[in-house]
DNA sequence: TGTACATCAGTGAACGCGCGTTCACTGATGTAC
DNA sequence: TGTACATCAGTGAACGCGCGTTCACTGATGTAC
């Protein structure tokens, strides 16, 4: 990662852009959105300050950029959660336990990654791509996505009443995000995972039986 | 609120440390956390920068007494629209009346003032005061203990088992905490404000049912 | 009631810091003829 | 196949900025005798 122009060789770096976002998923790993600075960026990836600005327009662009990865990342925890729910004969228990993983996938995120979860969920101006399709990352889903995908899953499956479909995931993402935050920079904190685990299930249950 | 030497008079402020706060609240109105600069606020109270170090070891120290206050005036927006419940003989109903209006009033809160909701409830190291009835603020409540007040009431009105009680407080305050951050700085923001009552209430719904 | 003195809230000047950003530039690449 | 040239990713040096914080200080207050 770390690309002196020594050690580099070569005038041009190659793949600058995908380095300043890997040295910024970085930073926020440590610090959250906050943590993401655009010299140390240079810095890490080997290249003077201004370089940056070939592929950004300014340091916002960067954190808006390194929030999009982080999304990517929540997304693939998430599918990761999904992949390990074990099929089964009865469509709505299926569906159901699809859609507990996805709300412990997430959750799972917020408390292995902090401060990936922070820049990918608390940028003001860049949250709405968690929703939009169209910029989702390359590897294809966005966290809103996966949600929305497990949730249609449970009305083909019976276990969701097609009526109480529209906006369900708003419901459904506020609980888990909101635990999540309290779970990161709240009383939950640093308590026992045990505990943390229970609550988590506790609150997908709520949201399965009252959504 | 400004109060400059000449226009003081006084050699001394007199009230330093709350109008620091106050400058703070100010400032934190407009930007959530980040925005609150003690030089500012200095400034702001008419005083030399380094005045502010009498009453706060350090900026840390400065924005978690502006957290506490805010939590505080999230405390007050909570029991205001308590107070709006009116009366009736079902305690039952009644009992779920407030519950909902705690929700309605923490979400009041974050859509009014997002930038304090942010001070208040976003400030990693300050967050458990929201919890402990020992630091509450000396207006009273805190926003944790409003709400846990109501689910006891709800335990004695019979609208809620006494088995589910016991972090209770955890799951309602998720939602409504997950909803309020979508709401400021998520696809919700800027959303048209029936679309966002009717969330809002659904979201309660949910929680009621779902406890 | 009057004076001496401890207390401590505020002053004034200065600091180092690292940041984001701009400027005029140079060197490597790829394409047109 | 060889050369001229446009393109543009990166360089190097510099900037202004406002911040948080420290230093040695001064002036007003309240208390002890």
């Amino acid at each position: 990662m770390t690309t002196s122009p020594a050690a580099r060789g070569t005038y041009r770096h190659g793949s600058l852009r995908d380095a300043l976002v890997d040295a910024g998923l970085g930073m926020a790993r440590a610090g959250g959105p906050d943590a993401v600075v655009l010299r140390e960026a240079t810095r890490v990836a080997g290249v003077s300050p201004n370089a940056a600005y070939r592929h950004f327009a300014d340091r916002t662009a960067l954190v808006l950029a390194v929030s999009s990865a982080a999304q990517s990342r929540a997304a693939d925890r998430m599918e990761e959660e999904l992949e390990r729910v074990e099929q089964r004969a009865d469509a709505v228990a299926l569906s159901r336990a699809r859609l507990r993983a996805v709300g412990v996938g997430y959750l799972g995120f917020a408390r292995e990654e902090p401060g990936l979860f922070r820049v990918a969920f608390s940028v003001p101006d860049d949250l709405s791509n968690a929703f939009s399709p169209a910029k989702a990352g390359r590897r294809g889903r966005s966290p809103f996505q996966v949600l929305a995908n497990t949730l249609d899953e449970m009305v083909t499956a019976g276990s969701l009443d097609p009526s109480r479909r529209p906006g369900a995931e708003l419901l459904a993402w506020s609980t888990v995000h909101g635990l999540g935050m309290l779970v990161i920079e709240g009383p939950l904190r640093g308590l026992d995972p045990a505990a943390i685990d229970a609550t988590t299930q506790r609150a997908i249950d709520m949201v399965e039986r009252g959504i």
